[in-house]
DNA sequence: AAGCACTCCAACCGCCTTCTG
DNA sequence: GCAGAAGGCGGTTGGAGTGCT
């Protein structure tokens, strides 16, 4: 017996989301926190099914998230971890918790995979690697992605706009943040400011604002998450600095690699079961083998690979 | 200025897994 | 153990934005 589709129900709103809508889920989940999807739609009115209310938190709306701008370091793990697991983007955004796998998951599709073909394809006019390697090595892979990318990033850098400065009111998180900030000064019941597409900003010029209307929110969502579902601090914004710091106490293996039963987004547990899964599977390494090289060694691994495999990177890929 | 082509990303679709009774 | 419901995940696409002619 098949079930019925998700979204296809009569009157079931599809398409962008508005402010409005975004304000009455963000409303919502502050009170009632996060999960039991299904009574979202039938609770707030929105005309949404409860899998399209969980995606625009999950992806959106969701405090800590950070968009565009992908860093070097964010795009080495991408590159890297796509290399051991594949299109396992869920997992892969495990290991970046500002990131959603959707992001992670476009930002592969839109940049990282032509420019892999690019690279393949030069590889391939220079007889240095086969095109049917689909699993190139890990360290002389990065290392040409990566050293691509600084070019190409210094080049974008200095010519275009980045993109989280589009217009667009779904890529806009200044907007959200607007939404929030209305959201909280006003009741936490409905309170539509009415924003309209063109009155938001492409403001780099309250980010200050902004980040601190996120943390506020943030600690509101925590508290209510702590209460509701145990001591959870993924959903906190992490600062880049943050990040690193993260990423240093890996390195050490200071951090207990247990699982927390969570949905948080940053679930080492999951990534031991594709450790698992990847040693039972494969003839690759442990997953737990290449994490160091991964979180901690991998900015000067991959630069002394660079400088390595710098002579046999001297075709020209631009 | 207008039209076209291309890029990029938010959102949807459908399959799979997990949970619940 | 089974069936249905709900959530998770990866692939795909529609359309807005942008650049080029």
């Amino acid at each position: 017996m098949g079930r019925p589709p998700c979204c296809d129900n009569i009157g079931i709103k599809k398409g962008p989301w508005t402010p409005e809508e975004d304000i009455v889920l963000v409303s919502y989940i502050r009170e009632h926190g996060p999960g039991n999807w299904r009574s979202v739609p039938t609770s707030t009115g929105l005309m949404r099914c409860s899998k399209s209310c969980r995606l625009r938190w999950t992806n959106y709306l969701r405090p800590g998230i950070k968009r565009g701008n992908f860093t070097p370091h964010e795009e080495r793990v991408i590159i890297h971890l796509q290399s051991l697991l594949g299109n396992r983007w869920a997992s892969i955004a495990s290991y970046l918790p500002q990131r959603t796998d959707n992001d992670i998951k476009n930002y592969w599709n839109t940049h990282l995979k032509k420019k892999i073909n690019k690279i393949q394809g030069a590889a391939d006019a220079d007889g240095k690697k086969p095109s049917s390697d689909a699993r190139p090595d890990c360290h002389d892979y990065v290392s040409q992605i990566y050293k691509m990318m600084e070019s190409r990033k210094q080049y974008r850098a200095a010519t275009l706009p980045s993109y989280h400065q589009k217009s667009r009111y779904a890529s806009s998180s200044e907007n959200i943040s607007r939404l929030l900030q209305g959201s909280m000064q006003s009741s936490p019941t409905v309170n539509a400011p009415g924003k309209s597409k063109e009155s938001c900003s492409t403001a780099d010029d309250d980010d200050d604002e902004n980040s601190n209307i996120i943390t506020a929110l943030t600690a509101a969502s925590l508290t209510e998450n702590s209460q509701a579902e145990g001591d959870r601090g993924s959903c906190a914004p992490m600062t880049h600095d943050d990040f690193d710091l993260l990423h240093s106490f890996e390195s050490m293996d200071t951090v207990p690699r247990e699982n927390t039963g969570t949905e948080t987004p940053f679930q080492p547990a999951e990534a031991d079961d594709a450790e698992a899964q990847l040693g039972a599977e494969s003839d690759q390494p442990p997953l737990f083998l290449l994490e160091n090289w991964l979180l901690d060694e991998a900015s000067a691994q991959v630069d002394e690979l660079m400088k390595l495999t710098a002579d046999s990177c001297s075709y020209s890929i631009f």
